[in-house]
DNA sequence: CAGTGGTCTAGACCACACT
DNA sequence: GTGTGGTCTAGACCACTGA
């Protein structure tokens, strides 16, 4: 058993509403199970332990278990699947590869998505992705460019920006070795460890500078879409700030509002 | 107490999942409770039965209904206010107006709305709207043409095609008069029982004609941010189909993923 | 078959809003 | 105080998976 979880159990308090410290049981118990998922003790993938076990681990019933559960699920940290049980959620599930690509091609069909990585070297943050990564201007980070192909057509070029704190390893060797065929998040997370759970866009339309036309293959001051990123690991910690300029010609950019 | 509700109690199927029509307790309290939105039995800001009067005239545990409400509450349908009561959703609540709208200033600081009508007339629809709000091309809808200032610079011009069939009364004069101050799915709710609960966005950037960069005091072949809307009312019913033409000079599109 | 999540119940008690 | 939603429990039974 983690040593995080089991000692974390005495930690609950059960108490008045009133104390300024409260917070409902399952909310607890989802502080606690974010904290294991945030210390690797259930990578992406893992089944974690039942609803039943955990009930018992940490001293309160199972239906306060599963509504924890039921938030963490609605967020998409974790995945319930009947009959199996409960699996944290990773960018290699079939249904979660490219989960924060909202680009799709304008006919509807699938089509093959191709990273072409072009540089990626470690340098010093300017101010924008200082800000966004809550680094001082100078500090170190890994910026990458890279192209995104869906079929033969390049739709794609995006300019990335990592913690150097974690991503310093990082080479244009291995991405291109190992960064191809999957999305870039599952490869971060199975190499790096690192789970993007979720992130926050600005899409803006900019006229196509010349560097990013000649890679996207269309005409200067072609209308491209500028959509920057900010994604976040676990305990909201934000670990790339991305520039991604998208070609919609025959793509757009797809959202539900509820 | 509705007809519609009362009446639908006896429908509730208690049976096993094996049946090929099985839907847990709680959806089917959930089906019935959409089609009293739908039907107008509780119109949009409205007070709801307390759970447990729900309860009993279904005649399913406070559970049940609580589960079917606790969906309704995360799809926006309905808010909870603990020792109030459940209301239904309306875009005229403080927090819900201009819900849809993503469109945002860059510097954060709060913007003044309004909205300027343009035109209004019922026309025969083109073939995109016509695919879009699932009618025969040439089916008669009201198009409606706006532009929405954030303070005093404009920034969206919107081309609005609406359901004829519900809109058929709007006119221009009517706009001016009723549509500037609150958001216009305020004004549609209020006026014609309308309430517009999702909608679907495709993004794309594009070029300015030299109407639209009139319109929005911007160079002709400015890059815009291309929105293009449906929104559904209840039983997922599209009723209005949209082309919004963003500058994003000074704003720009938010999102966040999950 | 055993083990998992999914549904449903009944009841207790708490927190909040209004009267 | 009364009535509302919010939390927590315990237990029963169902549905799905895989050994």
């Amino acid at each position: 058993m983690s040593d995080a979880l089991s000692s974390s159990v005495p930690h609950i308090i059960r108490q008045a509403a009133a104390s300024p410290t409260f917070s409902p049981l399952y909310r607890q118990i989802k502080t606690l199970m974010m904290s294991a998922l945030g210390a690797g003790e259930w990578g992406p993938g893992a089944l974690i332990p039942s609803e039943a076990e955990l009930a018992a681990r940490f001293g309160v019933s199972q239906g306060t278990v599963r509504k924890a559960i039921d938030e963490m699920a609605a967020e998409n940290l974790l995945v319930r699947r009947q009959g199996k049980g409960t699996f944290v959620a990773s960018h290699g599930d079939p249904h979660a590869r490219y989960r924060f690509l909202r680009l799709r091609p304008d006919n509807g069909l699938p089509q093959q998505k191709r990273s072409l990585p072009i540089s990626c070297v470690v340098r010093a943050a300017d101010a924008a992705t200082a800000v966004a990564l809550a680094l001082q201007p100078g500090d170190p980070v890994v910026a990458i460019e890279r192209l995104l192909y869906f079929d033969a057509r390049p739709v794609v070029f995006d300019q990335m920006f990592l913690l150097a704190e974690i991503f310093a390893e990082l080479t244009l060797a291995t991405l291109e070795r190992e960064g191809r065929a999957e999305s870039l998040y599952r490869f971060f997370e199975q190499r790096f460890g690192v789970h993007m759970i979720r992130a926050e866009e600005w899409v803006r339309a900019v006229a196509a500078e010349a560097g990013v036309a000649k890679y996207l293959e269309v005409a200067p001051d072609a209308p491209l879409l500028l959509v920057e990123r900010r994604a976040y690991t676990y305990a909201d910690r934000p670990v790339e700030w991305r520039r991604g300029f998208y070609t919609t010609d025959q793509h757009h950019y797809y959202n539900e509002l509820g």
